[in-house]
DNA sequence: AAATAATAAACCGATTCGGTTTATTGCAGA
DNA sequence: TCTGCAATAAACCGAATCGGTTTATTATTT
């Protein structure tokens, strides 16, 4: 891998995103190194020569998005943000910017998630274990919920939400672009604060 | 085809829901008539015998959704509904029971509707320019707006609640049970409830 | 110019592909 | 029970693709 890490840094991105791409797309049988390589703009025998296998790639990879998310997450998500709104824009925002550098990370995440390989499964039930963790649930965690008017379910919106931020998300998995992710975001953006101003007590807002 | 329509109909499911699988998590060219076979439960002759080749298959599928869909809509969406939650609410208890049909039928589409695949990419253009039709414009069309309170944005909501309902449909999207969609749904009833008590005027509720 | 590293392209045996053919089974009617 | 036929599974086909290696070519360094 050292190979690898030789390379231009925009050229290593390159790769990354062509392998993202097609990891992305399909089951790790079917995606094939070959794919892989054109998304890349290399030949296939470089994937070899820089990773040794398609295996290895791939758990490459597996490590390198969960590393780039985690750290995202614990750079940004400051723990002394207790507004529920916030703290939704807050993990929405850092999921876009996730995105906005490597557009099919996500879905590479989720195809892993759901990976059932028997070359692969094991060894990766291994080195996710620990990294997934339920979102939903530490989402809530300290979140001050005494600002919500009587009759306001935050258990409730949070799922809405959540649920819409999926949806947002999953509505544009190909190419997208930096500039139709920041429209879909303003929109999302524009919903937190249409449901703050209904169910936060006024003297919130 | 007529192979197959002779088939005991509960071994057409069968079939069709196997290859909806195969088809849902596989780009065309990726989705093999053997892993079809096996999803299916018979053998990889079978499929040539009955379909004569995976691309008739493949367009058969493509029909068979499109008009069960359509079929459907057209069947229980009365145009007499002009109340923007009764609407979406019933929209979305028609997909439900499409999924708990055909549990891969919504990922077929999906994919069929973003294959790029040159051998069916340009005929699938063909069949399907009438089908899909933007859901999110003739969806707020007839809706009486007048039962919102002012401040309360339709639109907005719309947005919201269509990405919340493709989150709910997307967070599950292996062998969902019809147990599991009931949950869920219940769940977004619950939501859309909420929202209806919070954003109509009090004289409609 | 020689040596060395980076890369593409050709190549390898093995596997899988879409599709066909053959062998086996189940089930009519006699 | 035998016979014929349709349904099906399993074996098979050449072609394509697979993961991976080797060779040839191009850049780079010395």
């Amino acid at each position: 891998m050292e190979k690898f890490f030789a390379l231009p840094p925009e050229k290593q991105k390159r790769i990354i995103d062509g392998a993202l791409t097609v990891f992305g797309r399909n089951v790790y049988r079917k995606a094939s190194a070959g794919d892989i390589a054109v998304a890349a703009g290399i030949s296939k025998g470089m994937i070899f020569h820089y990773f040794g296998s398609k295996k290895d790639l791939y758990f490459y990879l597996i490590e390198f998005c969960g590393k780039l998310l985690t750290g995202e997450m614990e750079k940004r998500l400051d723990k002394n943000v207790t507004d529920f709104f916030d703290k939704l824009k807050l993990t929405t925002e850092i999921q876009i910017s996730v995105m906005k550098q490597h557009p099919a990370l996500l879905s590479f995440l989720r195809n892993v998630f759901f990976e059932t390989d028997p070359e692969v499964e094991s060894e990766i039930k291994k080195t996710t274990s620990a990294g997934v963790a339920s979102t939903q649930g530490m989402m809530i965690e300290g979140v001050d919920l005494t600002k919500f008017k009587d009759g306001a379910d935050p258990a409730l919106l949070l799922k809405l939400l959540t649920w819409a931020s999926e949806g947002l998300v999953n509505t544009m998995p190909m190419g997208v672009s930096a500039e139709d992710l920041d429209v879909h975001m303003a929109d999302f953006y524009k919903c937190l604060d249409f449901m703050k101003n209904n169910f936060y007590k006024g003297e919130y807002l």
